[in-house]
DNA sequence: GACTCGGTAGAACGTTCGTTCTACATGGCG
DNA sequence: CGCCATGTAGAACGAACGTTCTACCGAGTC
């Protein structure tokens, strides 16, 4: 993978984040990626490739953002991820999940729907093992993917209201 | 609003509900309402219209589906939500909340934001009424949130999930 | 019997889309 | 120098889109 068409890629990411997955057509696209349409088609051969091209790279930058700082599994591991959280919905992606909008832009591709079931997966996973709790993975999860559905409706309470549950969850019912 | 124009309406939100909001073309979507171009043209004015009508038709339809055969506020009401909900899921919007993929769709018309913003602030609303705790009507309709958007990857493992922690947060905090 | 209302069928219009293609510039390397 | 890889700029193409328009039909009413 070049270094050039990582660069694109971060591009596409912002492209589609800022716009949604419908409105932009690729001429649009590539004047984001500010690389001629020879170039954008040269390593990304469809817009279909784009979008999953974005994905990826949103996929590792996600991970590592909630990861960063991090301190050991427990309760406050749990509260650190929701201001994480709170952060990456606030300064990145305000528009909800951009996975979950892929998803339902392109309800008939295999290879979106393939991208957005591995990140789903991986992160549910990295929640488990963030807060070192896997029996809570499942549940985590789910405030997760309501926090990120319901932000662009609620803002901040959204989150607010995932971390008053998932602490009460963690605190109420272990060992 | 005459008979035909529900009908219509009906008929859109299944298409919308099978096939996302991207793919048909109003073409598919004269097909699916099974009437003219010009008569769909009559009653719904624009694609835009033909979206926000499906959403209306969905709302009233939506609610009244969740509340039926509702038992009396409590945890028993609760459990009944979370069955209807599932039942909902599997039969009729197996891709996801329809609301939050026309928002998506549509991140710049301002008719189907105001659409989808109704419908939400007015099942969190019915929610809090149902089950009689008003206080966990954002905690519950956070659930609710993470369960309908999971759904299309997770499957009747959403609702598990989600069912699971409103009881512990029902019964737990409770007097 | 003529008129209007509300319906069908589908051609036509102008635009926009994703994609491909032509023509040219630049810089490192034999 | 000559050459090829890799970049830019943007015209061109065919298909598909949302929307409008023409032509026609049947039932109820003055």
């Amino acid at each position: 993978m070049s270094e050039l068409q990582t660069e694109i890629a971060g591009r596409l990411e912002q492209a589609f984040a800022a716009r949604g997955f419908a409105e932009p057509g690729v001429a649009e696209l590539r004047r984001s990626a500010e690389v001629s349409l020879r170039t954008l088609y040269r390593y990304f051969p469809s817009r279909e490739a784009m979008v999953i091209g974005a994905l990826e790279h949103r996929h590792r930058r996600y991970l590592a953002f909630i990861a960063e700082g991090s301190p050991p599994p427990g309760e406050a591991a749990l509260r650190h991820f929701f201001a994480r959280l709170r952060d990456w919905m606030a300064g990145v992606s305000p528009n909800g999940c951009l996975f979950v909008s892929a998803l339902t832009a392109h309800p008939d591709s295999r290879a979106v729907r393939a991208a957005v079931l591995g990140h789903k997966r991986e992160t549910r996973d990295a929640l488990g093992r963030l807060v070192g709790r896997p029996a809570l993975a499942g549940t985590l999860f789910l405030l997760h993917e309501g926090a990120t559905a319901a932000w662009p409706f609620l803002g901040g309470e959204a989150i607010d209201s995932a971390e008053a549950a998932a602490l009460k969850l963690l605190t109420g019912d272990s060992p």
